[in-house]
DNA sequence: GCTTGACTTCGAGCGCACTCCAAGGCGAAT
DNA sequence: ATTCGCCTTGGAGTGCGCTCGAAGTCAAGC
């Protein structure tokens, strides 16, 4: 339950097992990940949960060099809550915009759809 | 009014010039832009509102090949409807399934600012 | 006639986020 | 003991979408 191999870290996050390494050499996840008497990585629950969240900042659109602050800010400890509800605003404001655009953009282009649809099925 | 320069049609479609040639370069244009008599690009009506197409595809996130092909469809004329309109379905699907995503990241990443707020503003 | 500034082309360069490869180690099974 | 499979590292490579630079042209203004 609690020690999976990189494969089945890379099976649960839904990333790759080549991502899960480069994400760590790079910062993003809270320390290393443990590892085995033969050397390969052990990932625990609590591992898994904090790459879930990474996957979050990720999958909205965050940069990666922002998540590695992140990261920076909760390695470091208590103390700088502040700092990092401040990093999540200001990305929940980009990510809402760029929802709001994209689904703007969505808008016009269903309408080009329904042009399109409607030279296709002609009105009877 | 019907003849914009280069820059002006940065200016108008909130793309670099830079951009607006590459685009043209990689046929994602429905044909040359026509030039003044000294070689600059003289971008009419008709070529703006196609850029702003193809600024909507881009930013829902088509991938330049795809706009690429639905331009080739579009410049072939006639008799391609239904490729066409299979395309952008395709396409809004995707964005659809993306919007959706995101949203959902975007609410448990919208619980741990609460969870920071808290922290931050003790329940009297 | 010279300068200025906006344009031209071609091709190289860049930033991002992976993605992959080569060479090797370890432990279990045959 | 050798094969197999999964893992390791360091570093190179990839794909995308621009972005930039160098060198040159042209028209207008001084």
């Amino acid at each position: 339950m609690t020690s999976l191999s990189i494969a089945e870290a890379a099976e649960q996050t839904g990333l790759t097992a080549h991502t899960l390494r480069y994400y760590e050499r790079d910062g993003l996840l809270l320390h290393s990940v443990e590892r085995a008497s033969s050397g390969h990585r052990r990932y625990t629950d609590d591992d898994l949960r904090w790459i879930e969240m990474v996957t979050r900042l990720r999958s909205t659109g965050m940069p990666i060099r922002d998540v590695r602050r992140y990261a920076a800010l909760v390695r470091e400890g208590d103390g700088n809550e502040a700092e990092r509800l401040a990093l999540l605003l200001a990305h929940r404001e980009v990510v809402e915009r760029q929802l709001a655009e994209v689904t703007s953009h969505l808008r016009a282009i269903d309408y080009k759809i329904a042009l399109y649809e409607g030279k296709l099925t002609p009105a009877e």
